[in-house]
DNA sequence: ATGCCGTGGAAACCACGA
């Protein structure tokens, strides 16, 4: 929307923190900095009542999340929006208890924010889990898609989709990250008719979410892109801009991986 | 290059991550 001729904006951002409590300096460091509207997080490796929900409210965000002891959890937070909670957990597996999938309605989109499996190692019961949950967010993506509606679904999707995606395609191609099975799924629920953001802004352009904690990895730039943005018809076409926070990166304390966001017409 | 780092939780090591 153009209101006074000033165009009205939207951030929405994704980070992996690797555990909310221990990376809580740097993340409030990071809301602070760039001050996203909307910011979906992974992997806060805390139960449900060890969220500091106090010190992301200081901050300025509404929060909902989902903990669970020790791995996974998923949250997201709003600035000045309100956030109204349209699903936790993913359809389709009762015995799945995995804290993986928060979604919600805000401002007229529909957010979904996901952490899926990692999937090592590859072949193996890890991976055929990895394989099955894609096949439930594929399925729910669909049933999104056809509400014709904004939507984003966002996060870490642990998948290169490209070799443009790796820094030594050569080395991952046996990992469940990279392997061919994961890449087809992400193909296809890309398929279904969602646009990756950032590649869509960024063609042909090496672009890294990630950087291993050793190797020296992120001095060295042998990254990956794995956290993504999938944005259906209704929100590509108010896609405005979309970037990596890299240099969060290498801050004290980071998480391995960094924050990426997009910019939508609001 | 098959966890060299980092996190959380249990127990002074382990599971897990990508």
């Amino acid at each position: 929307m153009i209101n006074n001729n000033t165009l009205i904006l939207m951030k929405i951002a994704t980070y992996n923190v690797n555990g909310v409590n221990g990376r809580l300096p740097v993340l409030l460091r990071w809301l602070e900095e760039t001050s996203p509207d909307v910011v979906c997080l992974q992997e806060l490796k805390a139960p449900q009542e060890k969220f500091p929900e106090q010190a992301i409210k200081d901050a300025g965000y509404k929060a909902i999340w989902h903990g669970q002891k020790s791995w996974n959890g998923v949250a997201i937070l709003a600035k000045n929006l309100e956030i109204k909670e349209t699903r936790r957990g993913l359809p389709g597996d009762e015995e799945d208890l995995h804290s993986r999938y928060i979604e919600a309605f805000i401002n007229g989109i529909v957010v979904g924010c996901l952490y899926l499996p990692n999937g090592n190692p590859s072949p193996g019961p890890k991976f055929d889990y990895k394989l099955a949950w894609f096949e439930r967010l594929t399925t729910h993506a669909k049933s999104l898609l056809a509400r014709k509606i904004p939507v984003v679904l966002v996060g870490d999707y642990n998948v290169m989709p490209t070799e443009l995606d790796v820094y030594k395609p050569e080395r991952w191609v046996n990992d469940a990250l990279f392997r061919p099975e994961t890449r087809q799924a992400f193909h296809n629920l890309v398929g279904q008719g969602w646009t990756d953001a950032l590649r869509k802004l960024h063609p042909g352009e090496k672009i890294y979410t990630f950087w291993d904690y050793f190797r020296n990895a992120y001095a060295r730039d042998a990254g990956l892109r794995i956290d993504h943005f999938l944005l259906s018809p209704e929100l590509d076409k108010r896609l405005l801009t979309a970037g990596v926070d890299r240099h969060v990166r290498g801050w004290e304390k980071s998480s391995d991986h960094g924050p990426v966001w997009i910019e939508i017409e609001d």
